[in-house]
RNA sequence: GGGCGUGUGGCCUAGUGGAUUAGGGCAGGAGGUUCCUAACCUCCUGACCGCGGGUUCGAAUCCCGUCACGCCCGCCA
């Protein structure tokens, strides 16, 4: 309702500001800080005033004096406080708030139809995701949620770096070395932690052995990316081998998060299907095109990037660039729109992306990169070629462990006699402690650099996924309590008469659930999945207001208000749930 | 050197032009459970929003300068 709402505010405000005879442009709708008694204010007497010639409030007031909140069912009352007008929702607002926010998939934003590929993660398949980048999954996955939620048709892709250097430099020495070439046990019995083995070890000698073995070495890797560019079918196979065993590992690890995809995008599929030759063609012909140093370079000047694009190597091969321009035209053949999901350090690579997507003679606007900075270590950087670094796993592990021992001491001191199962603990302790991991890390501008510090990610005290959690958990002992069985299918809540709920911590907290929908449009509109974590921490507080001053099932609350308080709770329930839903973060029904 | 990004109490963070004399959390201090889960709540202590100018009726938010940190400036990915 808070989205009609807001239609309503909008519409009662143009036809004051045309009544005045003042220009409708500019309504400046807001939310009113905390302790105005409003749900949406207009700040646009400021700007008027000039226009006018009155002070700001009079203006408010002339505005104010204009609007007939009886035209609209969901207005009460529309009021100049001071320079603004307040808008005051009418009961229905609130009723139907309520009724709305009893459905299930309670969020959910009206199907758009306009399909969205977004991509994330495309770690090159070298060896085990490491925290440095495990910001990617974690941001892209929320942000694919988000534009799900949105009414968007979202698919996710990872894109599959098979084809450049670095996989070559993998397979050659993956068919060089032995095990007993290695100098270490894989950390794990898992494909990518023994196979990153051979890389490093191939990195190593490339740095370190004698130079004319490099040099043969060197010959070896280039035969491996010439194989692949010319689509040379046994080379193919053979980088293969490695790229989608390493790859499984690592999909075992995403998955844990879980971040997962609808398809994985392999780059050599468009050297294969001639798509990369047809974007160099098509680029040979630009007038920005010149030929320098035997290479083949694209002018970006005119779109403020002096470094000139490389688009074909003087041996003929491609670059990942211009196969990656193949790849964003493949996405824009098939989809409306498309969202990467980039760490900081591809930014510039990004511009001339887009760039050259431009002058190619693509639609840019359908292409939107959500950046991030990267996590580090107190002492630097992650890096899976020098083996620096804490991988994803370990991270979950001791995050699921930490959340267990947790979970065994508050079972001691627990008040209720709830008798938690082992496997009830070993589940509370998984959605914890992943919950927390992912919760730490979406709910941060991404913009915003994370040094990663193990108590720092893992605490599970207010302001984290289990603080939210748990008023999800809360709202479903006080539902299972009166006989509800919430299980997102069934309607939670039988009649009510959200009237009843008077209170000012009951209206706060149906205020605060009434935002949902406006938050996940925002946060899909800004691709900014944080927004919908800052929400789950103010529903979590305001719920645990209501929690602490309106007993919903004790003896002494009449019926009919104990019924419309169990909708109120319904609709928390859905909202906290659903909000934890979208950023990936499990809502347990007990902890 | 150039470009981009970030800078908010001891630490982490929201807010990026309007009701703010900056909102939370952690840490520190004081309380709260005969009552639907205390991973909770209440109260206290603590910030000239990196620094200096400017624009504006109004600036943490915009502009200029400056400092610090991060990232980028490969015929790597």
């Amino acid at each position: 309702m808070y989205l009609q709402f807001r239609d309503d505010v909008e519409d009662a405000l143009t036809s004051a500001l045309e009544a005045l005879d003042l220009p409708t442009d500019d309504l400046g709708v807001e939310d009113p800080p905390e302790g105005v008694d409003a749900v949406l204010a207009s700040s646009a007497a400021f700007r008027l005033a000039g226009e006018v010639g009155a002070p700001p409030p009079q203006v408010a007031g002339q505005i104010a004096d204009e609007i007939d909140a009886g035209a609209y069912e969901l207005v009460e009352a529309a009021s100049a406080q001071g320079p603004y007008v307040n808008f005051v929702p009418s009961d229905a607002y609130y009723e139907e708030t309520a009724e709305e926010a009893q459905r299930a998939d309670f969020g959910h934003l009206e199907p758009t139809g306009e399909e969205v590929v977004v991509e994330h993660t495309s770690a090159n398949p070298t060896g085990p995701v490491h925290v440095g980048r495990a910001r990617n999954p974690i941001v892209g996955d929320a942000v694919a949620r988000v534009l799900s939620f949105a009414g968007h048709d979202v698919d996710t892709h990872y894109y599959v770096n098979d084809a450049g250097r670095q996989m070559a430099v993998f397979t050659w020495a993956y068919e060089t070395f032995d095990e007993a070439d290695l100098d270490s046990e894989p950390e794990r019995d898992k494909a990518d932690y023994d196979l990153v083995r051979y890389y490093r070890k191939g990195n190593d000698f490339l740095e370190n052995a004698d130079p004319d073995e490099v040099e043969e070495a060197e010959d070896e890797i280039q035969a491996i990316m010439q194989g692949l560019e010319e689509g040379d079918e046994e080379t193919y196979q053979r980088v293969q081998e490695v790229v989608d065993t390493v790859l499984g590992g690592m999909r075992e690890s995403l998955d844990r998060l879980p971040a997962e995809f609808d398809e994985f995008v392999k780059e050599t599929r468009f050297l294969r299907d001639g798509s990369a030759d047809d974007v160099v063609t098509r680029l040979k012909e630009l007038d920005e095109a010149v030929y320098e140093e035997d290479a083949w370079q694209l002018d970006l000047d005119e779109y403020g990037i002096e470094k000139n694009f490389v688009f074909l190597r003087s041996d003929g091969t491609t670059l990942y660039a211009t196969r990656d321009l193949a790849h964003h035209e493949w996405k824009f053949d098939n989809y409306d729109r498309a969202v990467t999901v980039l760490g900081e350090d591809h930014k510039l690579q990004a511009r001339q992306m887009n760039a050259s997507l431009d002058l190619l003679g693509n639609d840019t606007d359908q292409l939107r990169q959500v950046i991030y900075s990267y996590v580090n270590l107190p002492e630097g950087k992650m890096s899976t070629r020098a083996g620096t670094g804490i991988d994803l796993d370990d991270l979950l592990d001791e995050a699921i462990d930490r959340a267990r021992e947790e979970v065994e001491t508050r079972l001691d001191d627990r008040i209720r006699d709830d008798d938690l199962t082992d496997e009830d603990v070993e589940r509370i302790a998984e959605q914890v402690g992943i919950g927390a991991v992912r919760y730490d890390i979406v709910s941060k501008q991404p913009t915003k650099a994370i040094t990663f510090e193990w108590d720092r990610a893992l605490d599970f005290e207010a302001q984290s996924a289990p603080y939210v959690q748990y008023v999800h958990a809360r709202c479903c002992g006080i539902l299972e309590e009166a006989g509800i069985t919430p299980d997102g299918s069934s309607d939670l809540a039988g009649d009510f008469d959200a009237s009843l709920l008077e209170t000012e911590a009951e209206r706060e907290l149906l205020e605060v659930v009434a935002r949902f929908p406006a938050v996940i449009e925002e946060a899909a509109e800004d691709l900014e999945p944080h927004v919908v974590a800052t929400y789950t921490r103010e529903i979590a507080e305001t719920f645990n207001t209501f929690y602490r001053e309106c007993p919903v099932l004790a003896d002494d609350v009449d019926e009919d208000l104990r019924d419309a308080r169990l909708a109120l709770v319904a609709a928390s329930k859905h909202a906290v749930g659903n909000a934890l839903q979208v950023l990936g973060v499990a809502a347990p029904r007990s902890m």
